[in-house]
DNA sequence: GATGAATGAGGATTCATTCAT
DNA sequence: TATGAATGAATCCTCATTCAT
């Protein structure tokens, strides 16, 4: 079976991808099998480590995917949001969908645990650090938009807001992920962003 | 009437825990071995077992002790601290000080593994949101007190705000217990209560 | 009538059968994996089962080439070489010639590993026997040779000598696989020549 | 089963360490499975690796056994044998012994793969590599014996001779390991001894 | 109660071989 | 013929738990 066409592997790839990804939500990276995945994708052993050398690398990949993605489509978002504010609200209303499906919440578990995981590893360590300063830079540039548009207050430090926010956002996912749907969590964000912006708001 | 006294057992149960949290602090739950600590502990296999009935159970009863430590500290530290606002200015104060020690960083670390652990198991999860309504709880009641003394506005909803604080408390945990001093974690908890307060304070 | 020609397959074999050389001798018959034989021929995984049928036959047949190989040039060298001496003194030339270059040595240490994986499975030790008496034969006939023309001793017992000329031959590759040049083992071979002459010539 | 004296831990290594030397005397050491060696000693693969590290240092166990096992029998015939011709008889005498039973066969096999297998780690080339300096050394100090007594010939070059001797007798035990008794080998160490000390003795 | 040796199912990974294209 | 993706049994090693002493 050769010869095989680049989007033929591409799709084989995320085919393991996403069984991955829900074997991983669902019982946690070090809980899952390498047989958990094969049985959810009807991809044999051998294949996946045609795809991948390591169980660990498909939670990388995983990572990085969902990195990319992020970056991506809050890119296509901001084509037409021009303010500060708008930008911020979009990224709440993300999060806000992102409660909304059971996949999401298997993600965003996955995500919480891609933290502690790497706190242990020195080599993913550096690499969550990276991607830590990615996404505390991102907010802090649109702090910094807003202040220079008149939106936002001076006086706040942007950086300490931005990591603020994500530590916000990320306390939010925990929480989320145990509690479900019965504390109104899907609330809590509209609470959350009036909250900060009623802190950060001219 | 036994030969071993009852707080010769205490010790011993303690001495376990006590090891059980270094390593699973270190390493995580599951990288966790029980040959760990036995190393770490000086305690055979065989008496860890009669001691506790599985790696499990020692991982829950730490919880449980946390739990218990928490709000026994919190209670005696409340006995001179009559305000609504002495009371949240202790909690993080607490906060603070936790992040200065490497034992207690470990802790953090645990505690929020616990977070997504026990969200994969539906015995724990019951367990997990008890706990965690209890420390909602205690917050909530701590608002609703500053706000019958006046010291904090009427308008805000006690339950959210108390969601809130243990959102951006957990949330900063664990982004501390990855990004480390680098980034100056231990101001953040100042910056966290300063914006906390504004919020709420009348 | 193929669309591919004899010469054409024969190149393909023989790249094949260089390239398994190199790696079995590298890294050991076991050790070696197909895809090893593949990165070093650029010949496909699935044309290499065109031509043998398992990664045992790749190895026998290198075994039978060098066989072959050995007593081609045997013989065009022995053309030239009239008296049972120079056929001798021939034979301690190539060897030493052989621990020249790492490519040589290669082969030497994959020579010796055959010994054991043939004695380990029955089928190939009776091949094996078959050549051990084909090398011992080929010396026999010379030391009679010699023995004929008043060139060797004729107390001396040709097939027992020939026997030791092996043993000592390949004794003498079996070390110097693992000591290398430290030794001095180039000049062990001369050694080996003065001191096995000095037993039979007259 | 704990608390167990030394004798019986003692009993149990050298029971895997016997079942292992047959393993890898007829398969070889790679071909040789963890389960091969249980399924032969009846011990638990998991009491295995209680004793051992990992299958390579079962391997190393039985060559440093090997060796010690070696020179103190050596020692021992040595304390009744006091001239250089006796000693080296005696090492004759051990060589024709060790061709008799099957089981010391396996051993000679099992001994050349380890020249082999150690030529491609270099972890274990340099300690294979002392091993042969001890070996040799060993003999180049009984023909420096034989040279000051007047046993030997002043003129040979004790080190080479040593060498020589030491391939002579490896070649001797590949060959045999492979051709058995057909060839009468066990006569050939004897014609081996012959012609060795008409080299060497005065 | 304490000990630590024993157990063996289970885990990640490899690899010779097959076979659809 | 050539290709190289797919297969899955086999491999080494781990580890929670048990239990004889």
């Amino acid at each position: 079976m050769p010869k095989v066409t680049e989007k033929y592997k591409e799709e084989k790839r995320m085919e393991i991808v996403r069984s991955a990804m829900q074997c991983f939500g669902q019982k946690g990276y070090e809980a899952t099998t390498i047989d958990d995945i094969v049985r959810t994708s009807k991809v044999s052993k051998g294949a996946i480590y045609n795809y991948f050398s390591s169980k660990e690398e498909i939670y990388l990949q995983i990572l990085h995917h969902q990195s990319v993605q992020f970056f991506k489509e809050v890119e296509e978002a901001f084509a037409s949001r021009h303010s500060a504010k708008e930008k911020l609200a979009y990224l709440f209303e993300r999060f806000e969908k992102e409660s909304l499906t059971e996949e999401r919440r298997t993600l965003m578990r996955l995500y919480t645990e891609f933290w502690l995981y790497s706190a242990r590893q020195d080599a993913l360590k550096k690499l969550m650090q990276e991607r830590y300063d990615q996404f505390t830079s991102f907010v802090t540039s649109i702090i910094d938009e807003g202040k220079r548009s008149g939106e936002f207050k001076e006086a706040c430090q942007s950086e300490r807001v931005a990591q603020l926010f994500w530590a916000l956002r990320d306390g939010n996912v925990l929480h989320f992920s145990l509690i479900g749907e019965e504390k109104g969590y899907k609330q809590m964000t509209r609470f959350m962003e009036q909250w900060f912006t009623t802190y950060i708001y001219k």
